[in-house]
RNA sequence: GCCGAAGUAGCUCAGCUGGUAGAGCAGCUGAUUUGUAAUCAGCAGGUCGCGGGUUCGAGUCCCAUCUUCGGCUCCA
């Protein structure tokens, strides 16, 4: 007998050899039905899987991550059984669980899949799913292993166990597919009852451009139907949302054939978002003692030769221009024309912090199916700015720029981000990152540091810092799933060197300065494509395109709606007034899709008693109020840059 | 750049196996003068992404190209 406890604490006797099926089904068959897998000392398991010593043990069902994580992955078994059946011959990669869903790579030979092929697909996995087969574990050698799949002419399985050790290695069956896998896996298919393929797609073999393409099925199983409902119903909830639906619907942003991909035309709705964003940007630099600089669009090619950046960053560039036989690149960044003006006169320690900021534009000749909407463009402006320190000022200003990031996400009401420590790879010293081991090391301790004191949660990440230094970056997810920088926040040991900066320390003696680059907006594409999605078109008043939209009842009270309007106008608020010929529903109604926050209705009663009745988005009549507190109050809002709680509509 | 998909009126979309393009909304005109999410009628609007080809005939089939989208790679 061994003795099994259980989260609550109870301990129980069972056979030798018992099953944690069998211990669920001891306890009740309903929850046997629901068992996906188990955790056994803390390692999740085969609920099917003999458990032959004292253990605690923790059942596993849909609610547990791990559950659903062992669920998607035998799905993923489920899907390649049914590939196979449909594709014979077909050779597998690997086939992991997502945070939603599962993904297989395969190799097709020379068979094409189409989206038919899903639906087909589909209905095979359906089929299957029915017989209810049995996830089976087996145990092997990794010689037998290795036999087994080169028998099977199998070269990708074959490279995935030269990485294996004897001892763990284990297949995994079910119907007449048998896999190469470490599980865990659910009992059997008949759990897997809602069933969609998502997607059909390249993925390069170990994610290396160089290797073969591979082809990647994505999909996502439910164990009943609603669940699929809902998860379908989701996604276009999400799709609503998608700055790129938005921006039109909204008139923010549009692009052209002619104009070229990747270059966003910022039409006058997106304008005023831009303008706002800088002024805010310009108000807290100004106050964080930042002095503002306009630097050109172009630099010769040995600026970027004595930055630096071309090695690195060549491929990332527009291709030069020739002119009176010099060659000319679009900058792809700010910090060499900002050190060059740093440059530009001799600098004492007096000086420093010395602190440059401009709303920069930049062009990056980003590879064509990078691009995306909003996030990913080639022209971009980015709210950079390059801070000039000693090594014992470092902290300090580093610190200060990651309170300015924690401020104005306070502003916009941005919660959901990770903080990332982007590190070097020590492997990739001399061709990524620039060949000095020990200053990385030791800044990377000194950003480390700045973390642990804000106290902000952070992740570690290496082989994500720039090519002169570590980083922080605040990583976001675009609605429709895909993770973004949004700001990012680094050290430069390697610039202020190659470019000789220098200032004159207490000593009289030349020191080389450090320099913060930094873009807590990160760059106005990016931060408006998310803050679209973030707010779901509904800005708050202070950023809002229009932020007042009067609606006569009838063009008998244009004239009132005219001294409104001219009243507001005055104290500097956009305003607009809807003098078509409709009926007040009909404007309250094109109004609210434009998300206008607010609307003023305007008819007899107003006109009579000198009033305005005020409706907000979203939220309805707010009743009849004076010129003067609807005035007082929207000025508030807007001062202040409220967001209001409506606006933190991210409830969703 | 690679794998895959898609481009039809300003927008959202329909157009069967090739027979010469259609709806709703938006727009314009007229009527209506309206009280908190769509008033009615009429009109106008498209070289079907662009360029070739097959065919008596191409939105529909083929090739090439551009752009966008789903991924991979990459990134603010």
């Amino acid at each position: 007998m061994i003795n099994i406890s259980f989260p609550d604490g109870k301990v129980r006797q069972y056979e030798d050899g018992t099953t944690a099926l069998a211990i669920a089904r001891s306890i009740s068959e309903g929850l046997a039905k629901k068992v996906l897998a188990v955790k056994v000392n803390g390692e999740v398991w085969d609920a099917t899987r003999p458990i032959t010593t004292d253990a605690t043990l923790n059942l596993l069902t849909w609610n547990d991550p791990e559950g659903q994580n062992t669920f998607w992955h035998s799905s993923a078994h489920l899907m390649a059984e049914a590939v196979e059946s449909m594709f014979p011959g077909v050779k597998f990669w690997v086939g992991p669980a997502l945070e939603k869903g599962f993904y297989y790579d395969m190799d097709l030979g020379d068979k094409k899949m189409t989206e038919e092929d899903l639906l087909l697909l589909e209905k095979k996995m359906n089929e299957l799913a029915k017989q209810g087969n049995k996830y089976i574990r087996q145990e092997i050698s990794k010689a037998d292993a290795i036999k087994y799949f080169a028998d099977k002419g199998d070269e990708y399985k074959l490279d995935l166990l030269q990485n294996l050790t004897d001892g763990g290695i284990t297949l995994y069956s079910q119907g007449a597919f048998t896999d190469l896998c470490r599980g865990p896996h659910i009992p059997d298919t008949g759990f897997i009852r809602a069933i969609k393929l998502t997607s059909i797609a390249g993925a390069y073999w170990k994610g290396d451009e160089k290797n073969k393409m591979l082809t990647r099925v994505y999909g996502v199983t439910f164990p009943n139907q609603k669940e699929l409902d809902e998860y379908v119903l989701m996604l276009e909830e999400a799709k609503k949302r998608d700055h790129r639906k938005l921006g039109k619907e909204l008139g923010i942003f549009t692009m052209d054939e002619d104009i070229g991909p990747g270059l966003i035309l910022w039409m006058p709705n997106g304008t005023v978002i831009i303008e706002e964003l800088e002024k805010l940007a310009k108000e807290t630099e100004l106050d964080g003692g930042y002095k503002r600089v306009v630097t050109p669009h172009i630099a010769k090619e040995n600026l970027y030769i004595t930055s630096g950046h071309l090695p690195y960053y060549a491929d990332s560039m527009f291709p030069p221009m020739e002119m009176d036989g010099e060659k000319y690149y679009l900058k792809a960044m700010n910090c060499p024309h900002h050190h060059k003006i740093y440059d530009a006169e001799p600098k004492s320690y007096r000086d420093l912090p010395y602190r440059l900021a401009e709303y920069g534009t930049c062009y990056r000749y980003e590879q064509s199916g990078e691009l995306f909407g909003l996030m990913r463009v080639r022209c971009l402006h980015m709210n950079d700015a390059h801070i000039y320190c000693s090594k014992d000022q470092f902290m300090q200003e580093f610190k200060a720029v990651n309170d300015m990031y924690i401020k104005y996400f306070k502003i916009f009401g941005i919660e959901k981000y990770v903080m990332r420590l982007s590190l070097h790879d020590p492997a990739k010293l001399g061709q990524k990152y620039i060949n000095e081991p020990e200053l990385w090391l030791e800044t990377e301790e000194l950003v480390r540091n700045v973390l642990i004191e804000t106290g902000v949660p952070f992740v570690e990440v290496k082989g994500e810092g720039a090519f002169y230094g570590p980083k922080i970056d605040v990583q976001i997810w675009s609605t429709i799933g895909r993770e973004f920088t949004l700001a990012t926040n680094q050290v430069d040991f390697a610039q202020p060197r190659s470019f000789k900066l220098s200032f004159t320390n207490k000593e009289n003696n030349p020191e080389i300065p450090l320099i913060i680059h930094r873009a807590p907006l990160g760059t106005h594409e990016r931060f408006i494509g998310f803050l679209l999605e973030h707010y779901a078109g509904k800005f708050p008043v202070w950023l809002a395109p229009l932020q007042v939209k009067i609606l006569p009842i009838s063009d008998k009270f244009l004239e009132y709606a005219e001294t409104v309007q001219k009243q507001l106008k005055k104290a500097g608020i956009r305003v607009e007034i809807d003098d078509r010929q409709e009926k007040i529903g009909k404007k309250i109604r094109d109004t609210e899709l434009m998300k206008v926050p607010y609307m003023l209705v305007v008819g007899e009663k107003e006109m009579n008693e000198n009033k305005l009745s005020v409706r907000r988005q979203g939220k309805g009549d707010l009743g009849a109020q004076d010129i003067s507190v609807f005035l007082e109050n929207i000025l508030d809002e807007i001062e202040n840059r409220k967001s209001g709680e409506e606006t933190a509509a991210v409830t969703a």
